[in-house]
DNA sequence: TCTGGGGTCCTAGGACCC
DNA sequence: TCTGGGGTCCTAGGACCC
């Protein structure tokens, strides 16, 4: 099966998640403004949205943009069963599914075209089952890369469908402002905004140089590129973490917080990060200290073990270090919020690879089996690992580090 | 505008190695 | 005593994304 070069990629993405969530379980909501959280909106349903009610923005003010919104605490449980039961559609659609977040994947449904459909299709299929199984409007871009599948999703939300033919990819993106390319946050767009530039038809005119003398090599590439609708990456499944954090925000009562009670805060951020790591059977080496201070500034602080943990102890010691470290800030400029993450991920170091055989398997089988985990997770999957055999007579190949 | 919680990637300097 | 070129790892900060 080869490439076809039409336009066979999906991005899904529920419309106001939480919000969405809300206004299906409870009928009161439906119709009606609905924000979710109360300090920060955590989502905010279409018709909040219309009066300019915008996800991360503060209460206070999404409030007095739309006093007579109903205002709802989140519920994560309930996200999380939206969110498992949308990617099992998801998964009953096409193998080929990459999870972005809780809320959002890109499928390749290019194979698919004998059994199931040509994309368009399959992506208004896959719209009718998250309404009917799961009770969610979800919104799904096509084209021929995933940036554009992307672009694609957002134009057509709310509860819509796009396709884009490769034929007409540069019309379509060309006239869009600069912040719909991938990358593009209020900082590089006032960078642009600088030298005229607001389009990204605009974008596309320049050359790589002249862009990378703008924003930096990288962002520079990356605009040059999209500004294209050049995009090489693939659809992939099983994407590894690469950090894993937990963070609290403590408002002005941080300021006068005794070491005490900060330690108690850091003991239980290192539990929930430690504890997850274990579950997902991932260690990690550099442990980073994030703070915020009353003026919002923010701060790191990291510090790398000597190997790769996902005990509590070594990575509590290495957190308290890193506190005691930044104690004399903290009394400077008032804490707000302290978080932490582990990354420098082991690759392979904490998984362990079950590799299922019949009773009285012989040394062919595990051979077999071996080969068979190379074929899925590469050559290097089994470099790191330890395989543990019951029978002593049945040998693990010696492999190299 | 006054701010949650979870992430990713890039840049840049210093230490260290061959 | 002074000197190249190339590479890795670590730390800190910044921008961006959902």
């Amino acid at each position: 099966m080869f490439v076809s070069g039409g336009a066979s990629i999906l991005h899904a993405d529920l419309d106001s998640f939480y919000a969405s969530v809300e206004q299906r379980d409870d009928p009161a909501l439906r119709g009606r403004p609905v924000i979710v959280g109360g300090g920060v909106v955590l989502a905010a349903s279409y018709e909040a949205k219309a009066f300019g009610v915008r996800t991360a923005m503060g209460g206070r003010q999404a409030r007095q943009l739309c006093p007579h919104a109903i205002v709802v605490p989140p519920r994560m449980s309930a996200y999380s069963q939206a969110s498992a039961a949308v990617f099992e559609v998801f998964h009953d659609t096409t193998p080929l599914v990459e999870p972005i977040s809780v809320d959002e994947a890109f499928l390749d449904v290019g194979g698919l075209a004998r059994t199931a459909g040509r994309p368009v299709q399959i992506a208004a299929r896959l719209r009718e089952q998250v309404r009917d199984r799961v009770g969610l409007p979800i919104t799904v871009g096509i084209a021929r890369t995933k940036f554009l599948a992307k672009v694609a999703s957002q134009v057509a939300k709310p509860d819509g469908l796009l396709l884009v033919e490769p034929e007409r990819e540069l019309a379509f993106l060309h006239p869009l402002p600069v912040r719909r390319l991938w990358g593009v946050g209020a900082k590089t767009e006032e960078k642009l905004r600088a030298h005229g530039i607001h389009t990204v038809a605009q974008v596309a005119e320049l050359t790589e140089t002249t862009l990378a003398a703008m924003v930096g090599g990288a962002m520079g590439h990356q605009l040059y590129c999209l500004s294209r609708n050049i995009d090489r990456r693939r659809v992939v499944t099983g994407v590894r973490r690469r950090s894993v954090g937990a963070q609290r925000a403590l408002g002005r009562a941080g300021n006068s917080m005794s070491p005490a009670e900060v330690d108690a805060v850091v003991v239980n951020l290192v539990d929930r990060i430690t504890r997850r790591m274990r579950a997902a059977g991932r260690t990690g080496r550099t442990v980073t200290l994030r703070l915020r201070f009353d003026d919002f500034g923010r701060v790191t602080r990291a510090r790398t073990l000597a190997r790769a943990t996902a005990s509590t102890e070594p990575v509590l010691a290495a957190a308290r270090a890193l506190i005691a470290d930044a104690a004399p800030l903290i009394a400077e400029r008032g804490l707000t919020l302290v978080g932490f993450a582990v990354s420098n991920i082991d690759p392979g170091g904490a998984q362990q690879l079950e590799l299922p055989l019949d009773p009285g398997a012989d040394q062919l089988a595990v051979d077999l089996a071996i080969d068979d985990v190379r074929r899925r997770f590469g050559t290097a999957a089994l470099t790191r690992g330890v395989l543990v055999g019951r029978d002593p007579g049945i040998e693990v190949p010696h492999l190299p580090d």
